[in-house]
RNA sequence: GCGGGAGUGGCCGAGUUUGGUCAAAGGCGUAGGUCUCAGAAACCUAUGGCUUAGUGCCUUCGUGGGUUCGAAUCCCACCUCCCGCACCA
């Protein structure tokens, strides 16, 4: 609507939310992620991001000094692995660009990846502006190079950590790709293979005379069934000398992962792999001699291309066995041992799912699959070693797995070994396979940083309560943490320049940055240094004023990983005093229940949304949506139109006069007055727990509470009408803000948040008597078999009657004793709920006569009200304390 | 598997901390009505079933038990679904 969207530009130019030191205002301080800018801001962002403006607006109504301020994160590899897709022609790329209004002549420019920095910064900064963000934009900042301060700072953190001993040198599994010699994450990755890890599992030594058959296994524990050893007999074989002995391996890659991995390998000559078929090799923990055989399922590009067979626990090795079908097969299966007790399963568990799920050969992989998933994990977690296990013997697999394996290895028959689960290749073409890597790691380790951590968190508190047991349990689990990568944007690694901090290890204290950012701006290089900013975070009245952190609202992504790191930095880095105070997190945002993603279509900037609908109404759907739990929020986007006529319809009731100047107040204006007053208490205890949601929620229960106050009065005060716009508009003014300043402004009313000092229950109690009375009229007159009605009676109970039961209510009684009570003292059954309806008689008394006019109204008819004692009606004894007799004549 | 969250009426969703006006807020939908040439919108009424002078009963908050005078709410067991388990922002 363009009248909304003027008035939004109008407040949007008036608005300043440049925060200085003042010592006499308390301040609070509320930070969002820095969002990675490899695209527009999107929904999802909003959403989080609201839940702190929210908070910061209603901080300042109640009269804070505010800090908002937020920068923007461009270190990573997102961009870069984004511009190199963009070079090789990848059409998604392309279209994810033009998705977010990219004009087409444009996209060649993304070919750099600064440009990607230069273009969506801007249009961050814009889309937080017309959200109407209440940012302090002079402390805007971002994470890479020509932010020269920024990249000096986190320098100066590194180098603080390092002189702690907080860091230190060691080596790191990574999937990696040789021929372009890069790690392989995610972006690098076509999206089929996103999401898979390399696994852990050990090369068994079986000895074929001098020489080596190395098998590869994740299940260690059960070498002492193996019957066999299972090559691919289509497979090219080599003899390889590796690490000085000489092992048989797979003219694969595999070769060239096993060199990754740190060992000496060459290639000596081919071997032909029938030519060792039916040989007999030794199982080196049970010196039991074992027969080579030909199999098609294993996987030469797959661990070391050879594996042992253990038919009793593996459905594939049962089954090759009964496809190989020959003698020295059958004997094979005759040896068969079983290993571990399970329940539900025969001695052999291999054999049972074999024949349930009717697998008839080693070619059925995906039923083998399931198979090998179910046999593995119930034996890992339920199976019971046997007898033949020795030491290792009655206990659960999952126990004596590592030990065991260990044993292994120490004994030089196993090593260590990483393979992919699954041999794929990386965005560049080439396979991919797991290298072990020289790495730098932030010693999340260390217990003592531990505990100093975990002291932080326990003085803090979390949005919702649960998140607190989740971030402990984030940091006892923390392990050491790989923080350099190459080829990506960021600071430089002070001991190797080679090497840049990665995003999440880049970001941990950088709130503190926020502090003194704009004064930074065009400090020289050569001035940032080491001196300078233990000097600037000990001394600087504005860091000294800001910090500590008030409250940090963030996606439940975050939780453990850059959550836990910004608590384990500030605790190393910064006194006590300083420490972090509060956390809140949230669900993700799902739009009509789906997740956003680019790929879906669904993906939806918030300047989409802001270019069509007001920025009021953006924030009134979100904060609508928001949870303060950390479940997904799902955002209805199409209810943002009703919303928008919602907020012009309150705007134009406002701007019109309503009501009558009364001279006297009615008991109604005053129930009215208590239900405004009431809401703003209530509103209160909700932005504090950062409960929008329920603000919203009272927002229209307000506007139901002011229909019942003009059913009820006929002639609304004029006074508690303009009392009404205040108070709706002004609980709501956090979440927004431009058409409620619009609405003071034009009312002339002081934007504050008003304190309540007391809430007379009495008028609540009163109105809702009435309406229980009114409720029970109607019931009456359904019911009543009557076909014209000329009166209707209330008969009030008696003092008598009423002071009894007060005394009751008085004493406390359990339900039980109420009813008891009750029964005896009125000799009937009566439901001890009814106790819950009482009223003062006085109180009844008043209602009742400044309400009889209301009555005779909305009925119709004669409305009279009599007293117990006076009545001849054989209905008044029935009367109550709040719940008087009707009769209807 | 571990850890976290969740299962409520045709649907979405509150209520669970602190058991009792909870047959369960609010919204959507549906049906009827008012208004209108008509439609849309808006407003009113109804919306588990059977009853009824303002009531009572039955069935119902994933399933099955238990505690209690009383359970959507507390306890136990089970089933189902979603999310995270890292080198990636």
């Amino acid at each position: 609507m363009d009248s909304l969207k003027k008035i939004e530009e109008k407040w949007q130019n008036i608005w300043n939310f440049e925060a200085n030191v003042d010592e006499k205002l308390k301040k609070f301080f509320i930070t969002f992620p820095i969002p990675y800018v490899n695209g527009l801001l999107h929904l999802g962002h909003a959403a989080t991001f609201c839940r702190a403006e929210f908070l910061a607006r209603y901080k300042r109504l109640k009269g804070f000094n505010v800090l908002l301020p937020q920068a923007f994160h461009t270190t990573g590899s997102p961009i870069m692995a984004a511009v190199y897709r963009l070079k090789s022609g990848d059409k998604k790329i392309v279209n994810d660009l033009l998705m977010q209004h990219v004009d087409e002549k444009e996209i060649e420019k993304f070919k750099n990846a600064n440009y990607w920095v230069d273009y969506f910064i801007p249009k961050a900064v814009e889309a937080l502006k017309k959200l109407g963000a209440s940012i302090d934009f002079r402390r805007t900042f971002i994470t890479t190079d020509p932010e020269k301060s920024f990249t000096k700072f986190v320098e100066w953190q590194y180098k603080k950590l390092a002189k702690k001993d907080l860091i230190k040198k060691g080596k790191h599994h990574v999937v990696y790709d040789l021929k372009v010699d890069k790690v392989i994450g995610d972006h690098d990755r076509p999206d089929e293979f996103v999401d898979i890890s390399y696994v852990e599992g050990y090369i068994i030594k079986f000895y074929l005379e001098d020489f080596i058959i190395p098998c590869f296994t994740l299940r260690p524990e059960t070498l002492l069934g193996v019957t066999n050893i299972w090559v691919n007999k289509d497979g090219e074989y080599l003899l390889v000398k590796v690490d000085g002995e000489k092992w048989i391996l797979p003219n694969t890659i595999v070769i060239d992962e096993i060199k990754a991995q740190e060992h000496m390998v060459e290639v000596i000559n081919k071997i032909d792999i029938k030519s060792l078929l039916y040989k007999r090799v030794k199982n080196p923990y049970t010196n039991e001699e074992v027969p080579i055989l030909p199999s098609t399922f294993v996987d030469t590009e797959i661990g070391t291309g050879i594996v042992m067979s253990v038919p009793s626990h593996a459905p594939y090795d049962y089954i090759a066995l009964i496809d190989l079908n020959d003698e020295i097969a059958k004997k094979c299966l005759q040896n068969m041992k079983s290993l571990f007790a399970l329940e539900g399963y025969s001695e052999y568990p291999a054999r049972d799912v074999v024949e349930r799920m009717k697998i008839t050969s080693q070619k059925d992989k995906e039923k083998l699959e399931k198979a090998t998933e179910e046999i593995y994990s119930k034996e890992f977690y339920y199976g019971i070693t046997k007898v033949i296990f020795g030491k290792f013997a009655g206990k659960r697999v999952c126990e004596i797995k590592d030990e065991f394996a260990n044993e292994l290895i120490k004994k030089r028959l196993a090593i260590k070994h990483c393979t992919l689960p699954i041999r794929f290749h990386s965005r560049y073409g080439n396979k991919c396979v797991v290298r072990l890597i020289d790495q730098w790691f932030i010693n999340y380790s260390n217990q003592g940083w531990k505990n100093l951590a975990l002291e932080c968190v326990e003085q803090m508190i979390f949005y919702p309560k649960e998140a607190k047991n989740e971030i402990i349990r984030a940091i006892k689990n923390m392990r050491d943490w790989a923080f350099v990568h190459k080829d990506i944007l960021g600071t430089r690694f002070f001991l190797d320049k080679e090497w840049f901090i990665e995003s999440l290890s880049d970001s941990t204290i950088y709130m503190a940055f926020y502090t003194v950012a704009h004064s930074l701006k065009n400090c020289g290089e050569e001035n940032l240094t080491e001196e300078f900013f233990d000097e600037l975070f000990s001394k600087d009245k504005e860091f000294n004023y800001w910090y500590p952190l008030d409250l940090r609202v963030s996606g439940k992504d975050l939780l453990y990983n850059h959550l836990p790191f910004m608590i384990f930095h500030h605790v190393a880095i910064f006194d006590r005093k300083h420490w972090p105070k509060a956390i809140a997190i949230n669900g993700h945002v799902l739009i009509n229940g789906e997740k956003m993603s680019k790929s879906k279509g669904n993906f939806i900037p918030i300047l989409d949304v802001l270019k069509k609908y007001s920025s009021d109404s953006l924030r009134f759907l979100l904060a609508m949506n928001s949870y303060s739990s950390l479940n997904d929020m799902n955002v209805e986007i199409g209810k943002i139109d009703k919303i928008e006529e919602e907020i012009v319809s309150w705007y134009d009731f406002c701007l019109k006069e309503f009501g009558n100047d009364l001279k006297k107040e009615r008991m109604i204006d005053k129930w009215f007055e208590t239900v405004l007053n009431k809401a703003l208490k209530e509103c209160e205890v909700f932005y504090e727990e950062l409960d929008f949601r329920n603000v919203i929620n009272k927002w229209y229960e307000l506007e139901r509470m002011f229909n019942w106050y003009l059913k009820r009065c006929k002639t609304p005060s004029k006074k508690y009408v303009e009392y009404y716009k205040k108070i709706r508009s002004l609980i709501v003014y956090p979440i927004i803000p431009h058409i409620v300043s619009e609405i003071f402004e034009k009312l002339n009313f002081e934007l504050k948040w008003i304190e309540v000092s007391k809430v007379d229950e009495n008028y609540l109690k009163v109105e809702k008597y009435m309406e229980n009375l009114i409720e029970d009229i109607k019931s009456v007159l359904k019911l009543a078999k009557i076909e014209k009605i000329e009166k209707i009676k209330i008969i009030v109970c008696s003092r008598e009657k009423a002071s009894i039961v007060k005394r009751i209510i008085e004493s406390n009684l359990s339900y039980e004793e109420a009813k008891r009570e009750l029964s005896r003292l009125f000799k009937t059954n009566i439901n001890p709920e009814i106790l819950q309806r009482f009223v003062e008689t006085e109180l009844e008394e008043v209602a009742l006569k400044e309400n009889l006019e209301f009555l005779r109204e909305e009925f119709g008819v004669e409305v009279v009200v009599e007293k117990e004692e006076e009545s001849k009606e054989e209905k008044a004894k029935k009367s109550f304390p709040g719940k008087p007799s009707i009769v209807v004549v």
